[in-house]
RNA sequence: GCGUUCAUAGCUCAGAUGGAUAGAGCAACAGCCUUCUAAGCUGUGGGUCGCAGGUUCGAAUCCUGCUGGACGCACCA
């Protein structure tokens, strides 16, 4: 009768809506698809009596009974075990748990796991490529570039914890007109009124407003678009002139501190000769979109090597070499440009705790795309249309060449993919990229499809494009929904960094009023709520020490970095949010900062049980296995909680959360859903408070508080585990 | 016009192979700090799950149509 086997049954098992109904079910019309048949409330009775009569009612000892039903199932002989009781309502199977069993075996296991409870092997052996954030070097690190960053970084976490073997890609918009218009912009304002000294203390939002400058310049002088493609134009023939496309991100050199001296001087004045020189070679020519086409060594001697080496001699491919040759002088400012801005993203991924494997630049792609066209055309699977290349589909047709031949993001994209198949094997690769992009992915998608329909089109000898066909159907958009209504509260673009820093002093304030009232008392509660800031607290009138300052200064920051990144975690990728300043810098309800709280609120309490109760536990240690030793070895000869403890109910609620935990990370990284986690979280912080509220451990039993510290550890464990998920700081108090 | 996506409490959102009585948080109202951190807890009110059909034992969930919003639709990325 039974003879489903176990994983099977576990996708059964559903919890119901109200405890009352059980502690798990099984609707046994999901039986039907198992051969069952009949009207699904006499099935479930049947089933019922069929677990009472062959194992609830035998005696323990009577294996020969069980064999008769299962000759291997661990499942069936503990049910007893675990079990209370089963019953049928309607149509429900309902289970319902030796509560008290259940809370000590959980709690056990979590002790003796720790920071691995939770961890699985869905992506044993698999190899998953996440690329994102991939700001755009000539623009702004913006509010926008922080929801791809977070969930990028979120779901890295959440694959590594399931097993996977991750690659984190920063793959940068380094390439494209824009750096035709900055360059040209550098060029020509740069001896109007612009601060160059700003360029070396904050590159980003001298590039911005360099870019913003452009615009509104280019409107009444149209001349000026016309020198940006020239620029760029000239800028993508360097660039495809590299033999060893690694040299792109060759560094410079570390002068900056003469940067200036290199703009003012040779630099500045390279740049505009060469340009000057450039654009009347074009002019006389008559054909600027003419382009010398090359073979390219690279393109056709991939070979299989090692990918794991591969990894690991790239790993963090930062170079530090000068290049010795001679460049142009867009090629130069570009690198420049690249330089101090990659320099300023690092600072910021630094904050906000997030790092890649790799930085790769669509500049790297440009010359294999441009031979890529070429393939495809001769393989008749692109063609021209209105001197373009394109690839026909059956909605849109996908646009790989411009006419004047220059490749398009598409057609890196395209390149890149192959590039990084050929590197990693992977077994999936993501894009965390917004949901305006969809076409553009899949197009790309599309096109590996019809690439391996068409593999029998491509000579034997083009190893590159034999990666081609196995990529389809291993490459995931990631999208998000745009954040609406997103503006400074003067209504321009919002930096993160300032971003971060509002969240911060508003956090920052708070820890002053808080700490105002704990050292007076006599603050009314209404001064309190109000969080004003009239009576001005200075650090000496408070007794407030430099090291208590520094303190808040770190707890503030991690707070309001904390709410930044939470408010992008906690909804599902695919809605817009909808910005709003006052929702953002909330620290209660559903927020980072609540999270942040019950953390700190347990360490605390522990701290204060332990010193009363002298049961020696450091918290620092709580993750060394050592400190455990003892804990384990209690937890295997003693229960934590009792089925009489007065605090049982809530105890048991707290437990049957805590165990959902593997579950939820398994869910989280089938859907890509760091929101997932997000929400249980939140779940698990409020059972845990409630807790907290209404049951006070001081003062009673020493074994009972000793248990329920060992609660309050495992509900550390998880809400610690789960926010290094979603990579939300932790802090020890707050 | 075509395509993608979304619509659940006043607001922001959970509710994911269709399943039992649709849940939280804000906001509102009423309580709780001489005792473990009030960034907290307890309680109350608040719903035609956008509208209309369909599929079936059963639909917020799947299908069709409609309405409304967001995004995209070849030389930007």
């Amino acid at each position: 009768m039974l003879n489903i086997d176990a994983a099977e049954i576990e996708k059964l098992i559903k919890l119901p809506p109200d405890a009352s109904y059980g502690d798990y079910c099984i609707p046994s019309y999901y039986l039907k698809q198992n051969g069952f048949k009949g009207d699904p409330e006499v099935l479930a009775n049947k089933i019922v009596d069929f677990i009472y009569s062959y194992i609830i009612n035998l005696p323990d000892d009577n294996a020969a009974e069980l064999n008769k039903i299962t000759n291997n199932n661990d499942i069936l002989k503990n049910f007893k075990q675990y079990f209370a009781s089963v019953g049928a309502k309607g149509a429900y199977i309902n289970f319902y748990v030796n509560k008290q069993k259940f809370v000590n075996y959980i709690i056990a296991e979590i002790l003796a796991k720790k920071n691995n409870y939770g961890k699985n092997y869905l992506g044993k052996g698999k190899t998953v490529i996440i690329d994102f954030s991939s700001p755009n070097i000539a623009k702004p690190f913006g509010v926008g570039h922080l929801r791809s960053t977070v969930i990028g970084m979120s779901l890295a976490r959440i694959y590594d914890f399931c097993g996977y073997k991750t690659v984190k890609i920063n793959y940068l918009g380094d390439f494209g007109t824009q750096f035709g218009k900055l360059i040209t912009a550098f060029c020509r304002f740069k001896n109007a009124n612009l601060d160059l000294t700003e360029f070396k203390n904050d590159p980003i939002k001298f590039l911005y407003k360099l870019y913003v400058k452009f615009h509104s310049e280019s409107e009444n002088n149209p001349e000026l678009d016309d020198e940006a493609r020239l620029r760029f134009k000239k800028l993508e023939q360097s660039i495809i002139g590299i033999d060893d496309v690694s040299e792109l991100f060759d560094d410079i050199g570390d002068d900056l501190d003469n940067y200036d001296n290199n703009i003012n001087g040779d630099v500045y004045n390279f740049c505009n000769d060469n340009f000057r020189e450039y654009s009347a070679e074009v002019r006389k020519s008559g054909n600027a979109k003419e382009y010398k086409e090359k073979e390219y060594k690279e393109y056709n001697e991939y070979k299989d090597e090692d990918r794991n080496e591969d990894i690991d001699k790239n790993r963090d491919n930062d170079r530090d070499k000068t290049a010795g040759q001679e460049i142009s002088g867009e090629l130069y400012l570009w690198k420049l440009f690249r330089k101090l801005s990659i320099r300023e993203f690092k600072r910021i991924y630094n904050i906000i705790n997030v790092s890649f494997d790799f930085y790769e630049g669509e500049s790297q792609a440009s010359k294999i795309a441009v031979n890529l066209v070429d393939t495809l055309l001769r393989a008749n699977i692109a063609e021209r249309s209105m001197d373009a290349v394109v690839i026909p589909m059956e909605k849109t047709p996908a646009l790989i060449a411009k006419s004047d031949g220059t490749t398009l993001y598409l057609s890196r994209d395209i390149a890149t993919a192959l590039l990084r198949f050929k590197k990693f094997k992977f077994d999936k690769m993501l894009y965390v990229v917004g949901s305006e992009q969809s076409l553009h992915f899949s197009q790309l998608f599309n096109i590996f499809k019809i690439l391996k329909e068409n593999e029998i089109k491509f000579e034997k000898q083009d190893l590159f494009l034999r990666y081609a066909s196995e990529i389809s159907g291993r490459l995931h958009h990631i999208k998000f929904g745009r954040i609406i209504g997103m503006s400074t509260r003067k209504g321009n673009l919002v930096f993160l960094e300032d971003y971060i820093n509002e969240a911060k002093e508003k956090a920052r304030l708070k820890l002053k009023t808080d700490k105002q009232h704990m050292l007076n008392p006599n603050v009314s509660a209404a001064d309190k709520s109000e969080n004003s800031a009239s009576a001005p607290l200075t650090s000496s009138d408070a007794g407030v020490n430099a090291d208590a300052y520094n303190d808040n200064d770190d707890i503030a920051l991690k707070v309001g970095i904390g709410a930044v990144i939470f408010n992008d975690l906690k909804t599902r990728r695919n809605v817009d949010v909808n910005f709003n300043w006052d929702n953002v810098l909330s620290f209660e309800g559903q927020t980072g900062p609540y999270l942040q709280y019950s953390v700190a609120r347990i360490n605390s309490l522990i701290e204060k049980l332990d010193k009363e109760y002298s049961f020696k536990i450091k918290i620092e240690n709580l993750y060394s296995s050592e400190a455990f030793y003892n804990i384990i070895t209690d937890a295997e000869k003693k229960d934590f909680c009792s089925i009489n403890d007065y605090d049982f109910e809530l105890v048991f609620e707290i437990v049957k959360h805590l165990s959902l935990f593997e579950d939820t990370i398994k869910d989280a990284a089938s859907h890509d859903e760091p929101s997932v986690i997000s929400t249980y979280l939140l779940d698990a912080a409020a059972l845990f408070n409630s807790y907290y509220q209404n049951y006070k451990l001081m003062n009673l039993k020493s074994d009972f508080v000793y248990n329920r510290i060992m609660l309050l550890i495992s509900v550390k464990i998880i809400l610690e585990s789960g926010l290094n998920l979603l990579s939300v700081p932790i802090l020890k108090k707050m």
